[in-house]
DNA sequence: GCCGTTTTCGGCCCGACTGTTTTCAGTCG
């Protein structure tokens, strides 16, 4: 079950775009589209806002606040329903092809009553789309691989797989002669937890070097666009790659542009705007003379806006320009500030490395401190047993030793039982110097089943974190129906830490809940729940959720001495 | 429809690329 702020985004998404395919006015739609990305991203639960309150969302006003009121109500938004009754469902889908916008979903229903994606391939091979004035033969054939694409990939691509994809793209450029600076943008340098496509940008005096250079890389499957400015790629996995080539007085600018996200764009020029300043990818301009500004970095371009900086996860217009103009910017977490992983296992249950392995990886990581945490005999498959887990205690214990400068802490991920009860007793659970406890079944409990186990697994004073929370798989399942309110509240009332998985089909707590969550004063560990050596780097995608949420390192425990977080997992001591 | 340090009315981010309507609309980011 999906929480009701995405339920209203959505709604409010679709009424917008019905909007546009009705030619309704441009900026009503907009209007909508602004209001719906500020409900989904908004940390508070709109069930619990008034009309009032739902006005104090920015970008959402009178006439949006009744509709969203009238939804919470009454199950329903009228004012939506009169426009799909004008509109079939699938014609909106249609806007969903790549190269079919508002007008053209409209034309194609209109003309020849397309209201299907279906319908669309069958009318391109039917050779019909002639008949509809803009439409060429060329549009036919960038339909149809449209929707070839939609269906054989339909989705984003994670975290991981994008930043190495990136990462070779940009070595790959910046080895061009020619080419001064590369680097990659857009959400990927936002950290969000799926990117869409891949934004390169890079500078040069000539751009066709670079250009030529990425159409001709291996794993290039086809070239979508290519100018001077701008070429996008497909690659051989479906993922899109843009690259930019500016000129190098204009790297800042174009980052800036580059980077995103749009409503922190809009923000910035905006502030221009009221400056009398013109922002784009090539400057910030005064807008009367035209003249540049500045727009060779970064730095410069935020500080002719009257601003510090903003790093780039910060950049969503979830208050990060208020907060600079305010100079209240978080002092942001930063993967080096990890002393330890709190969340990791070995081939004793169902990870593929072996205790020593895991921990020779740690250690040259530079932590001081590492907990190992197999799995507990309730997840049935993994077949533990008191015995197993001791004699690994004991293997443990035996190679400190080894590692002289990183504490070893020998742990267990619990499961978190239908009842919130956890596998063992209270006199073995004290055994182990720190204790995960995750929900590993029961998936489809109610909402009120999925809090009470919760909230007692948070009771627990022998459960230190709770492991990934909603246990979605992203692309794969769904979060599991949950009042996370009541949870944080219960996490921060008993010094129970709420773990960021950094596994990037995980990424749980997400960025939203996460900032929600630390409203209630909870902590976090960000963790990697490593199943092996490669996975002990996954905190890199985790730390990237920590600072979409303007985490500091006072809100994460794992960045803490060894001294304080001991007195934070003794937490019966607190009560 | 939203919003306010030029505004309670009149704006609303800006530019590249494509295909096709020989001068521009639509789409995309």
């Amino acid at each position: 079950m999906t929480r009701l702020n995405d339920q209203v985004q959505e709604l409010l998404q679709e009424y917008a775009d019905l909007i546009s395919i009705t030619g309704g006015d441009a900026f009503r739609a907009r209007s909508y589209e602004k209001a719906a990305r500020a409900v989904g991203g908004h940390p508070e639960d709109v069930a619990r806002l008034d009309a009032k309150g739902l006005q104090q969302i920015p970008g959402v006003g009178k006439s949006t606040a009744e509709k969203i009121a009238e939804y919470l109500a009454t199950g329903r938004m009228s004012a939506l329903e009169a426009l799909r009754a004008k509109i079939p469902p699938g014609v909106r889908e249609m806007m969903a092809v790549p190269s079919v916008g508002p007008k053209r979903a409209l034309a194609l229903y209109r003309d020849l009553d397309i209201a299907s994606v279906d319908q669309l391939a069958e009318a391109v091979r039917a050779d019909r789309l002639s008949e509809v004035a803009g439409f060429g033969e060329r549009s036919g054939e960038k339909i149809l691989h449209g929707i070839e694409l939609m269906r054989q990939s339909g989705g984003r691509t994670l975290l991981d797989a994008a930043t190495e994809q990136a990462e070779q793209i940009v070595r790959a450029i910046s080895a061009v002669p020619g080419c001064t600076r590369c680097a990659y943008a857009g959400s990927l340098r936002r950290m969000r937890e799926t990117v869409g496509d891949i934004d390169v940008l890079a500078t040069a005096e000539d751009s066709e070097p670079l250009m030529t250079a990425l159409t001709e890389l291996p794993y290039v499957a086809e070239v979508i666009v290519r100018g001077p400015t701008k070429t996008s790629v497909r690659t051989a996995k479906g993922l899109q790659v843009d690259l930019r080539v500016v000129p190098e007085e204009d790297w800042g600018a174009a980052l800036v542009y580059f980077t995103g996200s749009k409503a922190h764009n809009i923000k910035l020029r905006t502030m221009a705007v009221r400056a009398g300043l013109k922002l784009s990818e090539y400057g910030l301009f005064d807008a009367e003379s035209g003249e540049k500004v500045v727009s060779a970095t970064e730095d410069e371009v935020y500080a002719a806006l009257g601003l510090p900086w903003i790093a780039p996860p910060l950049r969503e217009d979830r208050g990060e320009v208020e907060a600079a103009l305010r100079g209240e910017l978080p002092d942001l977490v930063a993967e080096s500030d990890l002393r330890g992983d709190l969340h990791t296992h070995t081939d004793l249950t169902d990870g593929l490395a072996t205790l020593e392995d895991m921990i020779d990886t740690a250690a040259a990581r530079g932590y001081s401190y590492y907990a190992v945490t197999d799995h507990a005999p309730d997840l049935v498959m993994q077949r533990m047993t008191d015995e197993k887990m001791l004699a690994q205690r004991e293997q443990l214990r035996g190679l400190a030793d080894r590692h002289k400068r990183m504490r070893l802490l020998h742990g267990t991920e619990l499961n978190i039982g239908p009842d919130g009860g956890v596998d063992w007793p209270a006199e073995f659970l004290a055994g182990f110097d720190v204790c995960v406890a995750s929900v590993h079944s029961h998936f489809g409990a109610d909402r009120a089943a999925q809090t009470r186990r919760l909230i007692r697994a948070c009771e627990n004073p022998h459960v230190h974190v709770i492991g990934h929370l909603t246990t979605r798989r992203i692309g794969r399942r769904g979060p599991i129906d949950v009042d996370l309110d009541a949870v944080f509240e219960a996490a921060a009332r008993t010094g129970t830490a709420i773990e960021i998985n950094s596994s990037p089909q995980r990424l749980d707590l997400r960025d939203e809940d996460v900032q929600r969550a630390k409203r209630y004063g909870v902590k976090f560990s960000i963790d990697s729940d490593a199943h092996a050596t490669g996975h002990l780097a996954y905190p890199r995608y985790g730390i990237g959720t920590a600072q979409r949420a303007w985490l500091t390192t006072e809100d994460v425990i794992n960045t803490w001495t060894w001294q304080r977080l001991k007195k934070f997992l003794r937490k019966d001591a607190l009560r």
